[in-house]
RNA sequence: UGGGGGAUAGUAUAGUGGCAAUACGACGGGUUCUGGCCCCGUUAUCCAAGGUUCGAAUCCUUGUCCCCCAGCCA
């Protein structure tokens, strides 16, 4: 039976894409970009872009994408952040082939371009500074006053910018604005800047360039040489498109690519700008970029997300213009929905309880057989070891149980999963505190597997670890990096970091695994029956010190239930 | 008091003149050797007010609210 797909309705992008496509707009071409300026590290607001400008091209015949640096600015970009994007547009399984590009490589270009608009009369050299050039804008509510300098002769203005190239001006001193109109009620229009001179080496061109082009110019004339058909990009550069179009049409150049403005993509419990996630990281408020906290691609692998849960999630969240923030619970989804189907389930126990069985004999133990993924029986079975002491979950025992508790209690019956059936006998707790160290109980040997022959019932299944059998690993348990769903919207001076969770963090530093575990691959994905998806980790595990990151918890109705009873 | 955008369930996204749809969440129930998964049910008269029309989320009018713009950042 061949699989109808399913009605995908079309964003708005989308739509205008196919409406250019019918209308053979470009020949028939789709080309999209994605053009991260390389400052910083890939987040899943990125991913968002990723997939709509690469998913785009691949859903058309002969449809590429682009990866373009927008290196223009050295202050602020490095070859570390090159790599790392590379990296991340790979791992979320795109492609660009021979299409990588970088802004840097047109300098030339986009040179004899500003020549051109000087020749035209369509741009000057200034020589206000910053201040004077920020006071002659004007404001949202009154026009701007022309520069005195407007009015340059073209050739007075070619030399000052050969000169300005030639290195003979102080940063700041000058720049190269277009000749637009200062009463604009767009501000982008009121003359902008095009060049400026920044003596400061480039991660590329080295020393090449003392002028380096502004965004506005840069961007639009890179998408043209480049023939991007469709250029998206986010909202607030609405306002720019009368400049992107300004420039080619002054320019008269043969592709004019169509800008296209979509919300970026904002997360509750998380914040997204570059500015606050370099804060955290340098502050120490995070380990890194990549700490498994963070919204950014690398940290998210390391956290265990996989790149089709991720793909998915940005399937689901859509394309819109309307400002919107996306819930938390919808990423989580996306991520138990895919491990559910692929990892592997195992035992581990993170706050041990000790347990003894009085009528299991002292030196036995014996195997039994464990499934290893109860949603894909081709993943086989497994042996897991069962002994007389045994660790489950403190969380699993109380001495004096609410309703509706179902685990153990003193008396109580329950299953060890795919071992036996135990009952409670006895407590012992510590003389001092109070606290309940281990369990007696006993087991019916009838119930070996987990199944009474009697038929008779029991209400609850717990996980557990065969003592002598454990391995002993270090387990991150992370939580929201925020405790507010906004951490953005706290008012005018209010700090953002306030708004961290002190709990974001737990690390449990000996939690014991069935042993199995041992010299588990990092990287690799598991479920902890009961508790949650856990990767080991990239970083820090090694052979002898195994260390597990908690991706995501299991759905927990019982945590719903005992928070309702208060 | 300028310009550019945007308002559909708790959240996100469809619907663009003909029964407001889907997903997540929440709540209730079923099932279960994971209190997981799975299954079933409940959860909005579409920013407001007028108007056009047999019929309006959709068209018109007038409002209201929210976001972005005064970098030699992108």
């Amino acid at each position: 039976m061949p699989e109808t797909s399913p009605p995908v309705s079309m964003d708005f992008i989308r739509t205008i894409i196919a409406e250019d496509l019918k209308n053979n707009k470009n020949e028939g071409r789709v080309v999209t970009r994605f053009p991260p300026e390389p400052n910083g590290y890939l987040h899943i607001g990125h991913a968002k872009s990723i997939c709509l400008n690469f998913g785009i091209a691949l859903e058309h015949e002969g449809g590429t994408c682009h990866l373009r640096f927008d290196d223009t600015n050295p202050t602020k970009e490095e070859t570390e952040y090159v790599e790392s994007i590379m990296s991340d547009v790979r791992w979320l399984g795109f492609d660009w082939g021979e299409h990588l590009y970088y802004a840097s490589d047109y300098f030339d270009q986009l040179y004899e371009y500003s020549v051109q608009l000087i020749k035209k009369d369509k741009a000057y050299v200034c020589d206000l500074n910053a201040d004077e050039i920020r006071e002659y804008r004007g404001t949202l509510t009154t026009p701007g006053k022309e520069s005195p300098f407007r009015t340059r002769s073209v050739a007075e203005n070619l030399d000052l910018f050969q000169r300005m190239r030639a290195g003979e001006f102080e940063n700041g001193s000058r720049v190269l604005r277009a000749k637009i109109d200062m009463a604009s009620p767009n501000l982008n229009m009121r003359d902008p800047v095009l060049y400026r001179i920044l003596h400061m080496p480039h991660h590329r061109t080295g020393n090449k360039w003392c002028i380096y082009p502004m965004y506005d110019f840069t961007h639009c004339l890179s998408d043209s040489i480049e023939g991007i058909t469709h250029s998206l990009c986010t909202l607030e550069f609405e306002d720019h498109r009368p400049l992107y179009d300004w420039v080619l049409d002054e320019l008269d150049v043969d592709c004019h690519p169509q800008q296209i403005e979509f919300a970026r993509l904002n997360l509750s419990y998380t914040v997204m700008s570059k500015r606050k996630l370099l804060e955290l990281v340098a502050g120490g408020y995070v380990t890194g970029w990549d700490d498994p906290r963070m919204p950014t691609l690398s940290g998210l692998r390391r956290r265990g997300y996989t790149t089709e849960a991720i793909r998915d999630f940005c399937d689901r969240i859509g394309i819109a213009k309307r400002d919107s923030t996306v819930d938390l619970a919808l990423l989580e989804y996306c991520i138990r929905e895919d491990l559910n189907k692929r990892a592997p389930r195992v035992m581990a126990v993170l706050r041990p309880l000790r347990v003894v069985i009085d009528n299991y004999p002292e030196d036995r133990s014996e195997e039994l057989d464990a499934v290893n993924n109860p949603e894909d029986s081709s993943m086989g079975t497994r042996k897991i070891p069962f002994s007389r002491v045994l660790y489950i979950e403190q969380d699993d025992f109380m001495e004096d149980p609410p309703k509706k508790f179902y685990r153990l209690a003193p008396g109580r019956e329950v299953r060890l999963r795919y071992a036996y059936f135990i009952k409670c006998m006895d407590v012992v707790k510590d003389k001092e505190t109070g606290q309940v160290i281990e369990l007696h109980c006993t087991y019916d040997p009838d119930t070996r597997g987990g199944d009474a022959p009697d038929g008779r019932k029991v209400k609850a299944t717990l996980h557990w670890v065969s003592a002598d059998h454990a391995v002993e690993a270090e387990v991150r348990l992370y939580d929201h990096l925020f405790k507010t769903p906004d951490p953005d919207a706290g008012k005018e001076g209010m700090d953002f970091k306030t708004h961290l969770n002190p709990k974001s963090l737990e690390i449990i530093s000996s939690a014991k695994l069935e042993p199995g575990l041992q010299g588990a691959t990092p990287g690799s994905r598991y479920q902890f029956e009961r508790l949650g998806y856990f990767c080991v980790d990239l970083k820090d595990s090694t052979k002898n010190r195994l260390v597990f990151n908690r991706t995501a918890t299991l759905r927990d109705t019982w945590v719903k239930i005992a928070k309702s009873q208060g």
